[in-house]
DNA sequence: GCTGAAATGATAGCTTA
DNA sequence: TAAGCTATCATTTCAGC
């Protein structure tokens, strides 16, 4: 479901050590990363320019140390909706896109669950975000919670087939 | 628990714009950025390079679409140690980082479980990654797995307190 | 800690292979 | 598609406030 008007080259060897390096290092300078891709670096500017076209590449993202912003707990929370129909799915959809809290929300299987990741101050933030998220939802039920105590790892990197 | 000579300074307005932008943005240019925050360019980097080294800015990252590497399936896993010393949490800690496919991994209150969110390409990696994971830390036992229909929101950046 | 200007270095566009 | 050259633009450094 592309909009674009030329087929799109599927990636080879040296898109993939692209990404690999982008994705460990968002900032690099296209004269590094050609010199360490093996490539001059107006070819590799030009593929790194039709990756961001075509969507392979969606951004680059300064990643911040959440203590430094005041939010130094990550929670997670399940949430059932109790009746399920598609308009209830919209409006949960819309609504928890807007809450600043909310890192990440995503529609599991199983019990047709929202599973939400979420970056909060303290213990007593807590109690306002499930407030929040669950009053403002008619219909959703908070099923279930976790408080990290541990980050054992953390990553956007996708695994790269060389 | 910091090795610097120098006191860190608070966070301030500025610094705090800054954040918001390069969240967004993280290869924006310099000069954009110095415009945007309303510094002039020397300041504005000087405080850049300040964060980056005081932690506060802990990376920049090119995000890559999972689709076109192979990885289409979301998937969260709950893993629970069955007898926990420490030892056996240091164990799990240490592998369970080599995993490319994993993401992220949590120690979560509660049960002392750990949860897990990996990447796959399709249903078949699916049991080769449990089978990965359980079968290379002994104690382990997978007691919930949610497969990720729809994805509603994911990002990494930090809501900042203007 | 901020500004501005000058030197260095990176990128984008054009041209050829 | 890749490479090289050149013009433009961004970043770094330095002097002064």
């Amino acid at each position: 479901m592309r909009t674009q008007r030329h087929p799109i080259r599927a990636l080879d060897k040296l898109d993939h050590r692209i990404l690999k390096l982008l994705q460990q290092d968002g900032r690099m300078a296209m004269k590094d990363l050609a010199e360490q891709v093996g490539l001059s670096v107006t070819p590799c500017i030009e593929r790194v320019k039709r990756m961001e076209r075509d969507g392979v590449i969606m951004g680059y993202y300064a990643r911040v140390n959440p203590a430094e912003l005041g939010a130094a707990l990550l929670v997670f929370v399940e949430i059932t909706l109790d009746h399920k129909s598609g308009n209830m799915f919209d409006q949960f959809r819309r609504e928890v896109q807007k809450i600043p809290e909310v890192l990440e929300c995503h529609l599991v299987s199983g019990d047709f669950d929202y599973l939400i990741k979420a970056r909060i101050g303290e213990m007593a933030d807590y109690r306002k975000l499930l407030g929040d998220i669950l009053l403002q939802l008619p219909g959703a039920v908070q099923s279930k919670s976790y408080v990290v105590m541990e980050e054992i790892k953390e990553t956007l990197a996708i695994a790269v087939g060389e």
